[in-house]
DNA sequence: TATGATATTTGGTCTGACCAATTTGGTAGG
DNA sequence: CCTACCAAATTGGTCAGACCAAATATCATA
């Protein structure tokens, strides 16, 4: 229900985006005028100003009258992230820890609010996917499964800001998270023990103990995504 | 550095997504075509369409040949949550207070970044900015100093992926926040003490001692924010 | 050299048109 | 009566060329 087939107005944004993102115009630098873009890419004009439209909702352009320019990265939107992740054809395994490492924080108050505030309904749907989860684990499932978990989570809390902040990120990382971590090979055991005190803990509605569990699912995924060296360096970089 | 004058399909836009926001179009409901609209706003279809594929950037419109079509709220970007608190005169107190829940946990995580690999000049930035604060405690430019601090936070982090989503969460939420919780008000001591506090945590290199400021600052700006009514309603509502 | 007027460039909008995909409505067949 | 299928109307995607206002660049003048 999400895309259609890519059009033309969008390969030009995505190429003058990755442009962007590649630092090939440095921040307040001009981008080619509307006219010289459509003429560049054989295409008229109201064709290239949808493309360059979206990179300014991207928050990478700055579009005014007398020119467009760039913008810096840092000050961009959220949408910015899959974008930079896939510019380099494996992900940057920095930026894929940093996505972790913040979602492993949201996903624990989602579930902390979940727990603590959500319908009977809501949770029931919870732990469904979380019995899917137990029985996927070690599959090629696994990946699928763990997002069927966070979905219900986010939604189980009746949190609006929580929802739309873990929507950008969800559809920025999704994919890329993939690529670096392949999910169907995390220890299957530690994964149904999480899996086991989760439910335990929703149907016992104790707030702090599912946050608690899906914090060490996060240790898991970030481990497991960093590889099998330096387990130790990525670990929680402070001693709460 | 940041808007231009208002043009004629942001109008546009502003205008549809309101409606849409407000409900008028359920979910999966079709929206009136690009023809109709710009009839109806007296304009060319190329500016309605502008203003339609604004919406389906921020995820309320799904666009596609044959019709576009409302998006249910709860999947949308979170750039729609300025205009969804602009929609009443007196912003939502339980979204208000949401965002303070939601971008308290994200500062407390950047303060503890910050402290535990920030730079020591962009941690000298940042107690240049408590300095600023503590000055500023009681009087109309608190607000200013708050929102300088947290810049500063998540600035000397160098946390890509936290930076993204504070920049969408401040967009969205300066303005109004501000319109509910008028910060010079606050008291003026309880914030000294906090400043106090975040700064030796700072110099002698404490991330959960800044990070506990942080929560303890977002106590106070809740509390504050939700007015003298229920204090206690509004507290962590979990025991972690 | 500094300054102010002028010419050029650039984005914002308009008009009207064509194509392709979808939706819609009706029709023939079960 | 319902279903499957086909044609017409609708809708979004793109193109072309044009005009205006704001910003920029250029150059003559003081």
């Amino acid at each position: 229900m999400a895309s259609s087939r890519r059009t033309r107005s969008e390969s030009i944004a995505a190429e003058l985006r990755d442009d962007i993102l590649r630092g090939q115009y440095r921040p307040g630098e001009r981008l080619p005028s509307e006219r010289d873009l459509a003429a560049r890419h054989a295409t008229s004009r109201g064709t290239v100003r949808e493309a360059v439209k979206r990179l300014e909702q991207l928050g990478l352009a700055d579009i005014q009258p007398g020119g467009t320019r760039a913008t810096p990265v840092h000050a961009c939107s959220l949408d910015v992230l899959g974008p930079l992740l896939a510019l380099e054809p494996v992900p940057n395994p920095a930026l894929v820890d940093q996505i972790l490492e913040v979602l492993g924080i949201l996903m624990r108050f989602a579930a902390e609010v979940a727990v603590a505030d959500g319908t009977a309904e809501k949770l029931a749907e919870t732990r469904r996917s979380i019995v899917r989860l137990r029985t996927s684990a070690g599959s090629s499932d696994t990946g699928e499964s763990i997002a069927g978990l966070f979905r219900a989570l986010a939604d189980a809390g009746d949190h609006l800001v929580l929802q739309l902040i873990l929507n950008g990120l969800r559809e920025q990382a999704r994919e890329h998270v993939r690529k670096t971590c392949d999910p169907g090979s995390i220890d299957p055991v530690e994964l149904r023990r999480i899996a086991l005190d989760l439910d335990a803990a929703i149907e016992r509605r104790r707030p702090a103990v599912a946050g608690a569990a899906i914090e060490r699912l996060f240790d898991v995924l970030r481990r497991h995504a960093a590889g099998r060296q330096d387990k130790a360096g990525i670990r929680r970089r402070i001693a709460s």
